[in-house]
DNA sequence: GTCTATATTATGATAGAC
DNA sequence: GTCTATCATAATATAGAC
Protein backbone atom coordinates (compact mmCIF):
# COMPACT_ATOMS: atom_id res chain seq x y z
CA UNK A 1 0.00 0.00 0.00
CA UNK A 2 2.90 2.17 -0.13
CA UNK A 3 2.60 3.84 -2.96
CA UNK A 4 4.68 6.83 -1.70
CA UNK A 5 7.61 6.17 0.03
CA UNK A 6 11.71 6.32 -1.04
CA UNK A 7 11.51 3.15 -2.97
CA UNK A 8 8.10 4.03 -5.27
CA UNK A 9 9.74 5.02 -8.37
CA UNK A 10 11.93 1.99 -8.20
CA UNK A 11 9.70 -0.62 -7.60
CA UNK A 12 7.80 0.63 -10.53
CA UNK A 13 10.51 0.61 -12.67
CA UNK A 14 11.21 -2.83 -11.65
CA UNK A 15 8.09 -3.94 -12.92
CA UNK A 16 8.35 -1.65 -16.23
CA UNK A 17 11.84 -3.49 -16.81
CA UNK A 18 10.33 -7.60 -16.15
CA UNK A 19 7.14 -6.60 -18.45
CA UNK A 20 10.37 -5.55 -21.41
CA UNK A 21 12.43 -8.41 -20.25
CA UNK A 22 9.51 -11.27 -20.13
CA UNK A 23 8.73 -9.82 -23.75
CA UNK A 24 12.37 -10.11 -25.28
CA UNK A 25 13.10 -13.56 -23.49
CA UNK A 26 9.63 -14.43 -24.61
CA UNK A 27 10.20 -13.69 -28.49
CA UNK A 28 14.16 -13.90 -28.75
CA UNK A 29 14.96 -16.63 -26.21
CA UNK A 30 17.50 -16.25 -23.42
CA UNK A 31 20.57 -16.35 -25.34
CA UNK A 32 19.74 -14.28 -27.97
CA UNK A 33 18.30 -11.19 -25.43
CA UNK A 34 20.67 -8.47 -24.25
CA UNK A 35 20.87 -6.48 -21.68
CA UNK A 36 21.05 -3.42 -23.83
CA UNK A 37 18.59 -4.30 -25.61
CA UNK A 38 15.87 -4.63 -22.47
CA UNK A 39 17.54 -1.72 -21.64
CA UNK A 40 16.85 0.26 -24.02
CA UNK A 41 13.07 -0.55 -23.66
CA UNK A 42 13.32 0.71 -20.28
CA UNK A 43 14.37 3.93 -21.32
CA UNK A 44 17.63 3.36 -19.27
CA UNK A 45 21.44 2.69 -20.07
CA UNK A 46 22.90 -0.82 -19.66
CA UNK A 47 24.63 0.20 -16.96
CA UNK A 48 21.19 1.64 -15.44
CA UNK A 49 19.72 -1.57 -15.69
CA UNK A 50 22.12 -3.33 -14.01
CA UNK A 51 21.61 -1.05 -11.07
CA UNK A 52 18.11 -3.00 -10.82
CA UNK A 53 19.72 -6.63 -11.76
CA UNK A 54 22.96 -6.84 -11.41
CA UNK A 55 23.02 -9.88 -13.67
CA UNK A 56 21.55 -11.25 -16.49
CA UNK A 57 20.36 -14.71 -14.95
CA UNK A 58 19.20 -12.49 -11.73
CA UNK A 59 16.75 -10.88 -14.50
CA UNK A 60 16.20 -13.76 -16.07
CA UNK A 61 14.96 -15.67 -12.73
CA UNK A 62 12.88 -12.59 -11.47
CA UNK A 63 11.24 -13.05 -14.41
CA UNK A 64 10.05 -16.93 -14.26
CA UNK A 65 9.00 -15.99 -10.81
CA UNK A 66 6.82 -13.57 -11.94
CA UNK A 67 5.52 -15.22 -14.51
CA UNK A 68 4.97 -18.21 -12.30
CA UNK A 69 3.08 -16.47 -9.95
CA UNK A 70 0.69 -14.98 -12.68
CA UNK A 71 -0.48 -18.32 -13.27
CA UNK A 72 -1.15 -19.59 -9.75
CA UNK A 73 -2.19 -16.05 -7.99
CA UNK A 74 -5.04 -14.33 -9.83
CA UNK A 75 -7.59 -17.13 -10.54
CA UNK A 76 -9.63 -18.95 -8.46
CA UNK A 77 -10.48 -19.51 -4.97
CA UNK A 78 -8.21 -22.66 -3.83
CA UNK A 79 -4.68 -22.42 -4.00
CA UNK A 80 -4.30 -25.65 -4.98
CA UNK A 81 -3.66 -26.70 -8.80
CA UNK A 82 -5.92 -29.01 -10.51
CA UNK A 83 -7.12 -30.08 -13.41
CA UNK A 84 -9.46 -27.72 -14.45
CA UNK A 85 -6.44 -24.80 -13.85
CA UNK A 86 -4.50 -26.66 -16.35
CA UNK A 87 -6.98 -26.97 -18.91
CA UNK A 88 -7.47 -23.03 -18.17
CA UNK A 89 -4.47 -22.09 -18.25
CA UNK A 90 -3.66 -24.14 -21.46
CA UNK A 91 -6.74 -22.08 -22.81
CA UNK A 92 -5.25 -18.49 -21.83
CA UNK A 93 -2.00 -19.32 -23.19
CA UNK A 94 -3.66 -19.37 -26.77
CA UNK A 95 -3.67 -15.53 -26.47
CA UNK A 96 -0.29 -14.88 -25.07
CA UNK A 97 2.21 -16.58 -27.24
CA UNK A 98 5.40 -14.93 -25.56
CA UNK A 99 4.47 -16.33 -22.21
CA UNK A 100 4.25 -19.79 -23.82
CA UNK A 101 7.30 -19.24 -26.03
CA UNK A 102 9.14 -18.31 -22.40
CA UNK A 103 8.37 -20.92 -20.83
CA UNK A 104 8.33 -24.10 -23.30
CA UNK A 105 11.85 -22.36 -25.21
CA UNK A 106 13.18 -21.79 -21.53
CA UNK A 107 12.76 -24.83 -19.99
CA UNK A 108 13.91 -26.42 -22.45
CA UNK A 109 16.87 -24.60 -22.58
CA UNK A 110 17.60 -25.38 -18.51
CA UNK A 111 17.64 -28.40 -18.97
CA UNK A 112 21.17 -29.02 -18.86
CA UNK A 113 22.35 -29.62 -15.26
CA UNK A 114 24.30 -26.41 -14.67
CA UNK A 115 21.90 -24.05 -16.44
CA UNK A 116 20.40 -21.19 -14.09
CA UNK A 117 16.60 -22.23 -14.35
CA UNK A 118 17.65 -26.16 -13.42
CA UNK A 119 15.88 -26.10 -10.34
CA UNK A 120 13.67 -24.01 -10.69
CA UNK A 121 11.58 -25.51 -13.69
CA UNK A 122 12.65 -28.95 -12.37
CA UNK A 123 10.65 -28.16 -8.70
CA UNK A 124 8.24 -26.75 -10.79
CA UNK A 125 7.52 -29.69 -12.65
CA UNK A 126 7.12 -31.72 -9.28
CA UNK A 127 4.79 -29.33 -7.82
CA UNK A 128 2.67 -28.88 -10.69
CA UNK A 129 2.19 -32.83 -11.56
CA UNK A 130 2.11 -33.29 -7.62
CA UNK A 131 -0.70 -30.90 -7.23
CA UNK A 132 -2.50 -32.23 -10.08
CA UNK A 133 -2.33 -35.87 -9.38
CA UNK A 134 -3.87 -34.74 -5.94
CA UNK A 135 -6.75 -33.17 -7.39
CA UNK A 136 -7.49 -36.31 -9.54
CA UNK A 137 -6.74 -38.72 -6.86
CA UNK A 138 -9.67 -36.29 -5.27
CA UNK A 139 -11.88 -37.03 -8.13
CA UNK A 140 -11.21 -40.73 -8.18
CA UNK A 141 -12.45 -40.92 -4.49
CA UNK A 142 -15.26 -39.07 -5.03
CA UNK A 143 -16.16 -41.25 -8.09
CA UNK A 144 -16.04 -38.63 -10.45
CA UNK A 145 -13.45 -39.87 -12.36
CA UNK A 146 -11.67 -43.66 -13.67
CA UNK A 147 -9.82 -45.71 -11.18
CA UNK A 148 -8.34 -47.21 -14.55
CA UNK A 149 -5.01 -44.63 -14.75
CA UNK A 150 -3.02 -43.59 -12.03
CA UNK A 151 -3.24 -40.48 -10.65
CA UNK A 152 0.06 -39.54 -11.05
CA UNK A 153 0.72 -41.22 -14.72
CA UNK A 154 -2.65 -38.97 -15.63
CA UNK A 155 -1.12 -35.82 -14.36
CA UNK A 156 2.06 -36.01 -16.14
CA UNK A 157 0.20 -37.17 -18.90
CA UNK A 158 -1.66 -33.98 -18.90
CA UNK A 159 1.14 -31.59 -18.35
CA UNK A 160 2.99 -33.27 -20.90
CA UNK A 161 0.11 -32.71 -23.52
CA UNK A 162 -0.09 -29.13 -22.36
CA UNK A 163 3.57 -28.17 -23.21
CA UNK A 164 3.90 -30.49 -26.16
CA UNK A 165 0.56 -28.95 -27.54
CA UNK A 166 1.83 -25.74 -26.86
CA UNK A 167 4.89 -26.49 -29.15
CA UNK A 168 2.85 -27.49 -31.91
CA UNK A 169 0.62 -24.43 -31.87
CA UNK A 170 3.72 -22.33 -31.80
CA UNK A 171 5.17 -24.00 -34.79
CA UNK A 172 1.56 -23.90 -36.73
CA UNK A 173 -0.73 -21.68 -34.80
CA UNK A 174 -3.81 -23.01 -37.15
CA UNK A 175 -2.81 -26.46 -36.85
CA UNK A 176 -4.37 -27.05 -33.69
CA UNK A 177 -7.32 -26.29 -30.79
CA UNK A 178 -5.24 -26.54 -27.54
CA UNK A 179 -7.44 -26.39 -25.05
CA UNK A 180 -10.00 -28.24 -27.76
CA UNK A 181 -7.79 -31.69 -27.87
CA UNK A 182 -6.60 -31.79 -23.90
CA UNK A 183 -10.20 -31.06 -22.53
CA UNK A 184 -10.74 -34.19 -25.22
CA UNK A 185 -8.26 -36.23 -23.85
CA UNK A 186 -9.27 -35.43 -20.28
CA UNK A 187 -12.99 -36.57 -20.88
CA UNK A 188 -11.34 -39.88 -21.98
CA UNK A 189 -9.59 -40.09 -19.14
CA UNK A 190 -12.05 -39.59 -16.80
CA UNK A 191 -14.25 -42.00 -17.95
CA UNK A 192 -11.86 -44.75 -19.42
CA UNK A 193 -11.79 -48.64 -18.02
CA UNK B 1 29.79 -47.70 -52.61
CA UNK B 2 32.43 -45.61 -53.36
CA UNK B 3 34.92 -45.97 -50.60
CA UNK B 4 37.62 -44.75 -52.81
CA UNK B 5 37.54 -41.75 -55.14
CA UNK B 6 38.31 -38.09 -54.86
CA UNK B 7 36.03 -37.45 -52.34
CA UNK B 8 36.44 -40.15 -49.71
CA UNK B 9 38.02 -38.27 -47.28
CA UNK B 10 35.80 -35.47 -47.53
CA UNK B 11 32.65 -37.28 -46.68
CA UNK B 12 34.37 -39.59 -44.33
CA UNK B 13 35.43 -36.10 -42.49
CA UNK B 14 31.38 -34.39 -42.90
CA UNK B 15 30.37 -37.26 -41.10
CA UNK B 16 32.69 -37.23 -38.25
CA UNK B 17 31.81 -33.30 -38.62
CA UNK B 18 27.81 -34.03 -37.90
CA UNK B 19 28.91 -36.53 -35.26
CA UNK B 20 30.83 -34.06 -33.02
CA UNK B 21 27.99 -31.23 -33.92
CA UNK B 22 25.29 -33.41 -32.96
CA UNK B 23 26.81 -34.10 -29.11
CA UNK B 24 27.29 -30.34 -28.98
CA UNK B 25 23.94 -28.89 -29.97
CA UNK B 26 22.74 -31.48 -28.32
CA UNK B 27 24.20 -30.86 -24.87
CA UNK B 28 24.77 -27.52 -25.30
CA UNK B 29 21.61 -25.81 -27.22
CA UNK B 30 22.31 -24.21 -30.85
CA UNK B 31 23.33 -20.86 -29.45
CA UNK B 32 26.21 -21.99 -26.53
CA UNK B 33 27.59 -23.98 -29.01
CA UNK B 34 30.43 -22.48 -31.20
CA UNK B 35 31.81 -23.35 -34.40
CA UNK B 36 35.16 -22.97 -32.83
CA UNK B 37 34.73 -25.74 -30.19
CA UNK B 38 33.12 -28.24 -32.98
CA UNK B 39 36.33 -27.85 -34.83
CA UNK B 40 38.80 -28.10 -31.96
CA UNK B 41 36.95 -31.73 -31.53
CA UNK B 42 37.37 -33.14 -34.78
CA UNK B 43 41.06 -31.66 -35.08
CA UNK B 44 40.06 -28.54 -37.30
CA UNK B 45 40.61 -25.10 -37.48
CA UNK B 46 37.88 -22.76 -37.14
CA UNK B 47 38.32 -22.21 -40.91
CA UNK B 48 38.62 -25.66 -41.85
CA UNK B 49 35.78 -25.92 -40.19
CA UNK B 50 33.86 -23.40 -42.85
CA UNK B 51 35.35 -25.39 -45.52
CA UNK B 52 33.12 -28.19 -45.11
CA UNK B 53 29.89 -25.95 -43.79
CA UNK B 54 30.15 -22.59 -44.47
CA UNK B 55 27.71 -21.02 -41.79
CA UNK B 56 27.14 -22.34 -38.54
CA UNK B 57 22.89 -22.25 -40.17
CA UNK B 58 24.38 -24.79 -42.58
CA UNK B 59 25.64 -27.14 -40.21
CA UNK B 60 22.67 -26.86 -37.79
CA UNK B 61 20.40 -27.75 -40.81
CA UNK B 62 22.47 -30.77 -41.78
CA UNK B 63 22.50 -32.29 -38.20
CA UNK B 64 18.79 -32.32 -37.81
CA UNK B 65 18.31 -33.43 -41.20
CA UNK B 66 20.51 -36.56 -40.48
CA UNK B 67 19.22 -37.13 -37.23
CA UNK B 68 15.66 -36.71 -38.46
CA UNK B 69 17.00 -39.77 -40.99
CA UNK B 70 17.90 -41.75 -37.98
CA UNK B 71 14.88 -42.10 -36.64
CA UNK B 72 13.11 -42.73 -40.01
CA UNK B 73 15.40 -45.09 -41.63
CA UNK B 74 16.98 -48.23 -39.82
CA UNK B 75 13.48 -49.31 -38.39
CA UNK B 76 10.95 -52.05 -39.87
CA UNK B 77 9.70 -52.42 -43.20
CA UNK B 78 6.98 -50.19 -43.54
CA UNK B 79 8.39 -46.43 -44.86
CA UNK B 80 5.43 -45.15 -42.70
CA UNK B 81 5.30 -43.56 -39.32
CA UNK B 82 2.93 -45.20 -36.67
CA UNK B 83 2.04 -45.31 -33.86
CA UNK B 84 4.01 -48.23 -32.81
CA UNK B 85 7.13 -46.42 -34.11
CA UNK B 86 6.60 -43.46 -31.49
CA UNK B 87 6.40 -46.06 -28.96
CA UNK B 88 9.24 -47.58 -30.08
CA UNK B 89 10.91 -43.98 -30.68
CA UNK B 90 10.48 -42.80 -27.51
CA UNK B 91 11.40 -46.00 -25.57
CA UNK B 92 14.94 -45.98 -27.54
CA UNK B 93 15.11 -41.83 -26.53
CA UNK B 94 15.28 -42.91 -22.75
CA UNK B 95 19.10 -43.94 -23.83
CA UNK B 96 20.29 -40.86 -26.04
CA UNK B 97 19.53 -38.09 -23.93
CA UNK B 98 21.37 -36.04 -26.35
CA UNK B 99 19.30 -36.83 -28.83
CA UNK B 100 16.58 -35.80 -27.40
CA UNK B 101 17.51 -32.77 -25.95
CA UNK B 102 18.67 -31.66 -29.46
CA UNK B 103 15.26 -31.81 -30.65
CA UNK B 104 13.88 -30.62 -27.52
CA UNK B 105 15.47 -27.51 -27.41
CA UNK B 106 15.89 -26.46 -30.94
CA UNK B 107 12.65 -26.80 -31.61
CA UNK B 108 11.59 -24.85 -29.10
CA UNK B 109 14.38 -22.30 -30.35
CA UNK B 110 13.35 -22.65 -33.97
CA UNK B 111 9.78 -21.15 -33.33
CA UNK B 112 10.22 -17.65 -33.85
CA UNK B 113 9.45 -17.53 -37.46
CA UNK B 114 12.48 -15.76 -38.69
CA UNK B 115 14.39 -18.93 -36.75
CA UNK B 116 16.23 -21.06 -39.14
CA UNK B 117 14.59 -24.22 -38.35
CA UNK B 118 10.85 -22.87 -37.89
CA UNK B 119 10.30 -24.45 -41.44
CA UNK B 120 11.98 -27.84 -40.50
CA UNK B 121 10.04 -28.62 -37.51
CA UNK B 122 7.00 -26.89 -39.21
CA UNK B 123 6.82 -29.89 -41.85
CA UNK B 124 8.44 -32.35 -39.25
CA UNK B 125 5.20 -31.85 -37.49
CA UNK B 126 2.75 -31.83 -40.17
CA UNK B 127 4.20 -35.10 -41.69
CA UNK B 128 4.66 -37.06 -38.03
CA UNK B 129 0.77 -36.31 -37.24
CA UNK B 130 -0.07 -36.75 -40.40
CA UNK B 131 1.28 -40.36 -41.10
CA UNK B 132 0.82 -41.15 -37.12
CA UNK B 133 -2.95 -40.01 -37.69
CA UNK B 134 -3.36 -42.35 -41.32
CA UNK B 135 -1.88 -45.44 -38.68
CA UNK B 136 -4.24 -44.97 -36.39
CA UNK B 137 -7.57 -44.27 -38.84
CA UNK B 138 -6.37 -47.43 -40.26
CA UNK B 139 -6.85 -49.50 -36.88
CA UNK B 140 -9.85 -47.81 -36.48
CA UNK B 141 -10.95 -49.20 -39.84
CA UNK B 142 -9.62 -52.48 -39.25
CA UNK B 143 -11.85 -52.30 -35.78
CA UNK B 144 -8.80 -52.42 -33.89
CA UNK B 145 -9.05 -49.13 -32.42
CA UNK B 146 -11.74 -46.85 -30.82
CA UNK B 147 -13.60 -44.61 -33.18
CA UNK B 148 -14.17 -42.35 -30.01
CA UNK B 149 -11.31 -40.11 -30.73
CA UNK B 150 -11.02 -38.39 -34.02
CA UNK B 151 -7.46 -40.06 -35.43
CA UNK B 152 -5.87 -36.20 -36.37
CA UNK B 153 -6.85 -35.69 -32.26
CA UNK B 154 -5.31 -38.97 -30.96
CA UNK B 155 -1.83 -38.13 -32.92
CA UNK B 156 -1.56 -35.14 -31.96
CA UNK B 157 -2.06 -35.72 -28.18
CA UNK B 158 0.47 -38.64 -29.00
CA UNK B 159 2.83 -36.79 -29.91
CA UNK B 160 2.68 -34.01 -27.67
CA UNK B 161 2.85 -36.49 -24.93
CA UNK B 162 6.16 -37.71 -26.40
CA UNK B 163 7.52 -34.39 -25.90
CA UNK B 164 6.21 -33.23 -23.04
CA UNK B 165 7.18 -36.19 -21.18
CA UNK B 166 10.85 -35.97 -22.70
CA UNK B 167 11.24 -32.53 -21.08
CA UNK B 168 10.13 -34.00 -17.91
CA UNK B 169 12.56 -36.55 -18.12
CA UNK B 170 14.66 -34.45 -19.39
CA UNK B 171 14.64 -32.55 -16.26
CA UNK B 172 14.45 -35.18 -14.03
CA UNK B 173 15.07 -37.96 -15.28
CA UNK B 174 14.40 -40.76 -12.42
CA UNK B 175 10.45 -39.02 -11.95
CA UNK B 176 9.44 -40.91 -15.17
CA UNK B 177 9.38 -43.69 -17.27
CA UNK B 178 8.10 -42.39 -20.85
CA UNK B 179 7.74 -45.51 -22.65
CA UNK B 180 5.47 -47.04 -19.60
CA UNK B 181 3.74 -44.06 -19.65
CA UNK B 182 3.17 -42.98 -23.29
CA UNK B 183 2.15 -46.82 -23.75
CA UNK B 184 -0.37 -46.17 -21.19
CA UNK B 185 -2.13 -43.58 -22.85
CA UNK B 186 -2.40 -45.35 -25.81
CA UNK B 187 -4.11 -48.00 -24.32
CA UNK B 188 -6.46 -46.57 -22.91
CA UNK B 189 -7.05 -44.04 -25.95
CA UNK B 190 -7.63 -47.42 -28.10
CA UNK B 191 -10.78 -48.81 -26.10
CA UNK B 192 -11.73 -45.57 -25.30
CA UNK B 193 -15.96 -45.19 -25.57
C1' DG C 1 41.84 -29.10 -47.83
C1' DT C 2 43.69 -26.78 -44.23
C1' DC C 3 46.03 -23.18 -41.93
C1' DT C 4 47.10 -18.35 -39.75
C1' DA C 5 45.67 -13.96 -39.18
C1' DT C 6 42.35 -10.60 -38.94
C1' DA C 7 37.99 -7.95 -39.49
C1' DT C 8 33.84 -7.05 -37.44
C1' DT C 9 30.57 -7.04 -34.18
C1' DA C 10 28.45 -8.39 -29.98
C1' DT C 11 28.21 -9.39 -25.31
C1' DG C 12 28.16 -8.99 -19.86
C1' DA C 13 30.31 -6.57 -16.46
C1' DT C 14 33.06 -2.87 -13.90
C1' DA C 15 34.74 1.86 -12.46
C1' DG C 16 33.76 6.06 -11.27
C1' DA C 17 31.54 10.74 -12.15
C1' DC C 18 27.28 13.26 -11.26
C1' DG D 1 19.65 6.14 -9.41
C1' DT D 2 21.63 6.87 -13.65
C1' DC D 3 25.15 7.91 -16.86
C1' DT D 4 29.57 7.60 -19.79
C1' DA D 5 33.25 5.30 -20.64
C1' DT D 6 35.86 1.07 -20.95
C1' DC D 7 37.37 -3.73 -20.20
C1' DA D 8 37.67 -8.30 -21.39
C1' DT D 9 35.89 -11.82 -23.97
C1' DA D 10 33.95 -14.27 -27.51
C1' DA D 11 31.56 -15.06 -31.72
C1' DT D 12 31.10 -15.71 -37.01
C1' DA D 13 33.08 -14.95 -41.09
C1' DT D 14 36.68 -13.50 -44.59
C1' DA D 15 41.32 -13.16 -47.05
C1' DG D 16 44.90 -15.22 -48.59
C1' DA D 17 49.14 -18.29 -47.98
C1' DC D 18 50.58 -23.10 -48.39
Amino acid sequence: MASRGPYAKGLAKRGEILDAALEEFGRRGYDRTSMREIARQTGLSQAGLLHYFSTKEELFLAVLRRRDDRATAPDEDSHIHSVKRLLDAVARNAGEPGLVRLFVSMSAESVDGDGMAHGFFVDRYRWLIHEIAGDIRAQQEAGKASTAIDAEDAASILVAVADGLQLQWLLDPDSVDMADRIAKLWSILKVAE
